[in-house]
DNA sequence: TCCTGGATAGAGCGTTCGTTCTAGTCGCCT
DNA sequence: AGGCGACTAGAACGAACGCTCTATCCAGGA
């Protein structure tokens, strides 16, 4: 009973998951969901009665795992927090031209869709970025910073990966997510313990 | 002839980006949008034979310039290139606040619902999104930063705005913003001619 | 052996979607 | 005066939407 029980409900929030990631809350219908995930309509409503919210929302906690799941492979890569970060951006940098850039966040577009106007899908979405901020404050507070400082540092770590992926995809190109990896990585270095700090290089001026 | 005409296909595309932003691309129907503009739907064809594509790509383009003149005004509002970003961060809090936390970015929900799938509206959003690292390229490189790295630190900038704004949305708080404009300024400063280099500070470790 | 309840199956409901199409109104030019 | 093109008006189309509902399947306990 167990084995078909979740492998069913879990084929749907996986399937969810992906459509939802690609095509939004609203360019997601249940019945491709279903199609999708190999399982009938009636077993959409059978493990989710709450229908499309419900179904979005478990979505979403599913794509909040696996987002933090490659933040923590991408922090745990270097001991070094800012090094950490930019192995983050590599890492979002590869799977989203493995995707052929149409896994952005598994999240946002579902996000930007339903705030103000799906209340359970907002509180999976609040948990989510939650969740994130917490794992990025972990490891750079665990790597010397203060605790506000890190707080801080973490919430801007997760919008700017946010906004750097939004970029990527829409440019079809891996540079924002670079770029956003340097220069992030440069900001936490503002806040290292002072002498370990390394001298800031800036580029050389155009050569005409 | 030519105010009528103006009129009605102002209104309606003035609708119609407004309705993008607030629910997205698949979550807006053209009915909506010609109830919402006053027009009939033989106007709404008329003026936008390509559908709803084409009516979708007129919008971001106002969007385009309606975000563009927001951030020229704070751009233009002080000299230095660091206070005047955190004056975008302001600007944008206030806006967010005053429509009780539904106007975010004009383009992006659209940008992400659409992209790699409808090409007329994807190069409309690239559009937006370089014509707004220009504005902010151009402000950089007129303090004094260097050609490259004002390029570099514009993309960054709107990145992180982007991502800023959908956190505060989802926050329902202007907070994600102001932390945003105050560490853009820090890595802005971190650019600047080193003479003029101000002290970082560090926010005080927390008394237990 | 029969029963029971979780799980599957999919037809069908009313509604809305984007789009097409025909009819009609209006102001300007000749 | 007459006609022409720009614009308005909204009915109607097939397709797809989210969801409800009944019927059936099938493994495990009594």
């Amino acid at each position: 009973m167990k084995t078909t029980t979740t492998g069913t409900r879990e084929r749907i929030v996986r399937a969810t998951s992906r459509l939802l990631q690609r095509q939004g809350y609203e360019g997601t219908g249940i019945k491709q969901i279903s199609r999708e995930a190999e399982a009938t309509l009636g077993s959409v409503y059978h493990f989710f009665p709450g229908g499309k919210q419900e179904l979005a929302a478990a979505a979403i906690r599913h794509g909040d795992q696996e987002f933090a799941e490659l933040l923590r492979e991408g922090l745990d890569s270097a001991a070094d927090p800012a090094e950490a970060v930019t192995a983050c951006t590599r890492l979002l940098a590869e799977a989203l031209r493995a995707s052929d850039w149409q896994d952005g966040c598994p999240i946002t577009t579902t996000a930007l869709e339903t705030v103000g106007r799906a209340p359970v899908i907002e509180e999976a979405v609040t948990a989510a970025f939650a969740h994130w901020r917490a794992v990025v404050e972990e490891k750079l507070h665990g790597s010397g910073i203060g605790l506000t400082d890190a707080r801080e540092l973490a919430a801007t770590v997760i919008n700017t990966l946010e906004g750097a992926e939004l970029a990527a995809q829409v440019a079809r190109s891996e540079e924002p997510l670079h770029l956003t990896g340097r220069h992030l990585a440069r900001l936490i270095d503002t806040y290292r313990p002072p002498r370990t700090a390394p001298a800031f290089t800036t580029a050389a001026p155009a050569v005409p």
